[in-house]
DNA sequence: CAAAAAAAGGGGCTTTTCCCCCTCCTCAGC
DNA sequence: GCTGAGGAGGGGGAAAAGCCCCTTTTTTTG
């Protein structure tokens, strides 16, 4: 048996075993199992005893996620070191699975060499940076309004998700029992907020922050 | 050497990497090059004179993506079969690429056997087919208006990416050195063929659909 | 060539969106 | 008990979006 064992969790089964066929190539390696989403990884903790050393793990699954699968195992079992691997490289999405828990992060276009470096990084240092990553902790604290980041509250976020909507106004404020002039106020509020200058800037703005489901 | 020869063209190289390692198992096939974009396909072909027999076309890339890739093979190299896979199902794209000159549409979630299928298939029959696809013909034809599809004109596509903006359609009209009420007729167009209400359904398509880039 | 289709532009109208400034109520905190 | 913050609601108006029906020009095509 090879040094350490690697579980790869993602729901594209030609690249899951593609790059199974690629790690074991690796010496140092070896892959302990190949599950297609969060659900599985969790089923996969509850009935086997011996676990990896790393879990490769994509972001955008069916039915469970890898931000939520990453939260899972850090507080069940948070020995076990999560490598994030995806090729969405937006900001929040990166932001989202460190605070998750996840060690590293790195994009599908990398070549393999990067892989097996990483790999190898998260298990001896406990932590693997690329640039692009760095780059991602330091905007999130870039010196913007001081205090908090855009942060919405509930009923914001309620208004957001129906305005991305075709719906008119009128009838989210009777969707979320209120008046007009009330969602004028939220809609007001927001695009301050959120520094657009209409409701097509709120829109763009929900779809990028992934604030709402398409 | 093997029967076969293969191309893969794909941005994300540690997915085709480990696909150049899966598909070198596989003893009727070897890979001939791997590519990470149309550009480097075509200078590819300009600098060689022995072609595959398949071209693994990914469809979104940076520089030149796989439907004008694959235009330009069906144009030049018409002999050589594209096999595009990619994990884009929307039924536009597939339609797109069919229509490029593709031979078959497989997703990145398929089993490596299926891709073994699918390639050859298409070596031997010169087409491959999965249900997902001939699907996605069949709804083309519905009997919904006649005649096309939801297919739209260079100058709408135009139009509803700048629709997918902050700007107002009056800054739309001087962007596109058009009248506004051009821009509004185009808009009554796209509402009716699209079956939207308003802006914010122009928006939401366009990004579901992916013809405009975030 | 003629007919047809597509592209470009317009008039006039209603609805919706956007903007600014104002009131009432409630609840937490000195 | 007063005060201030925040949620809910409102008046009024300008601008943009949406709707229908119409003309002219260019391009395509039988």
């Amino acid at each position: 048996m090879k040094q350490h064992q690697i579980i790869i969790v993602d729901d594209h089964v030609l690249f899951s075993q593609a790059l199974k066929g690629l790690i074991d190539d690796f010496e140092e390696f070896s892959i302990q199992a190949v599950l297609g989403n969060g659900k599985e990884l969790i089923t996969w903790f509850e009935e086997n005893t011996k676990y990896p050393a790393v879990i490769l793990m994509d972001i955008n699954m069916p039915i469970m996620d890898g931000i939520e699968a990453t939260k899972w195992l850090n507080d069940h079992h948070p020995d076990v070191k999560v490598l994030a691997l995806s090729m969405d490289d937006h900001e929040t999405t990166i932001i989202s699975m460190l605070r998750a828990g996840a060690k590293g992060y790195l994009l599908k276009d990398i070549h393999p060499k990067i892989l097996r470096q990483g790999i190898n990084d998260v298990i001896e240092k406990g932590i693997y940076y690329t640039e692009r990553v760095t780059n991602s902790i330091l905007n999130t604290y870039k010196p913007d309004n001081g205090a908090s980041a855009v942060l919405l509250k509930p009923r914001e976020l309620e208004f957001l998700k129906l305005a991305c909507t075709d719906k008119t106004y009128k009838e989210i404020a009777s969707d979320m029992c209120l008046s007009p002039k009330t969602i004028d106020g939220y809609r007001e509020a927001l695009f301050a907020k959120l520094e657009v200058r209409n409701r097509i800037g709120l829109v763009l703005y929900g779809i990028k922050e992934k604030l709402v489901v398409l």
